[in-house]
DNA sequence: AGTCCTTCTTAAAGCTCGTAAGCAACTGAT
DNA sequence: ATCAGTTGCTTACGAGCTTTAAGAAGGACT
């Protein structure tokens, strides 16, 4: 029996790819394996079980996601970095639906900490340099940013926003200049 | 073999509080037939299969956050409305974390459009109607609301925000003054 | 060539969903 | 009150999934 070649990289990343296809949920060890051409019981060399394949196609997603975001950041500031931040995000989730779902995976709090996930929060604060945010709001601004874009990406993709016919990106670019507008304009402490 | 009275609504009603307890995505056919006492063919007569129990759920669910929702806003507007209508979202998804992750399964559209959601949305717009936006602007708004508070109560739940000591509750009613000082000074096409 | 580690296969147990066939219980009509 | 007919449940089963265990085959190294 010719050997596969399989690693535990080389799988994290067809299930992935797998992922993208037919959906995070439905990535099984099974399916893998038909892909690769071997027997189920050929992963469980490379991968303890189904969580931790599921875990590493986390990681792997983050890390992308981090990696586009951070492209996107380079060399812009002010809205123009959160624009570009934003769409990183959001157009990430549209090509690699599988992957994005992926990184919404719960992880125990060590792995998430080793993650890509702590450079997201970086960069989002990075963008808020180009405002003028007391450091007390910085925490939550990052917090409601990061709630906004996943929110609006993960809406649109369950079909949260079909119903109504108004242009899904030109909502989109609204929720930017208004996020945007408020940043310029933070409440300190409102009534 | 006296009859158990399994109905279709029992069935939810029994799904849903499994799904609180477990997790949504561990509601299997037999866990449930577990809980009432019968063999999991038992509930083929009442239930198509298990996407259909899934869609029962989180229409369910769906109804119930409405329900609350229309409650919390009942006699308030303004920064009022806003409040209480987003803890009602949060506090329900805390509450019922399995019903909220219910209420998110992707349905299609004729689904969707006979559930609860198109309440969600008209609650949304009568927050909005407290505020002076033009009409333009009201479904960017919805969108962005919608969008902020679900993607808040998203992360939150999935341990997003564990990596910073700052109050998860601060944060977040900050980002519902935030919110509610962008509504009061809605940005007309901003540069 | 012989040894050893790793990778793969086969085999099997235990779980899942879903269908089919049959029996038991309740319903209503005579 | 008995006797259909309908409905709810059971048993039985096929197919698919995860995971472990044991063994065969590939490749490296002496």
């Amino acid at each position: 029996m010719a050997r596969a070649g399989v690693t535990a990289e080389r799988l994290t990343q067809a299930a992935a790819e797998l992922a993208d296809e037919i959906g995070f949920q439905n990535v099984t060890v099974s399916a893998l394996a038909r892909a690769f051409g071997v027997k189920p019981a050929a992963l469980y060399s490379h991968v303890k079980d189904l969580q931790d394949l599921r875990v590493r196609v986390a990681k792997l997603a983050l890390a992308e996601l981090a990696e586009r975001a951070a492209t996107a950041l380079a060399g812009r500031s002010g809205k123009d970095a959160l624009v570009a931040f934003a769409n990183a995000y959001r157009g990430y989730a549209k090509e690699h639906p599988g992957r994005y779902a992926a990184a919404q995976l719960e992880m125990d709090y060590e792995t998430a900490a080793d993650s890509a996930a702590p450079r997201h929060s970086e960069m989002t604060r990075a963008i808020l340099r180009g405002y003028d945010l007391p450091d007390s709001a910085q925490t939550d601004a990052v917090r409601m940013l990061g709630a906004t874009f996943h929110g609006y990406v993960s809406l649109e993709m369950v079909g949260g926003f079909r119903h109504t016919p108004r242009s899904v990106d030109e909502s989109w670019n609204r929720t930017l200049d208004a996020l945007d507008a408020l940043l310029r304009n933070w409440p300190s402490h409102g009534r």
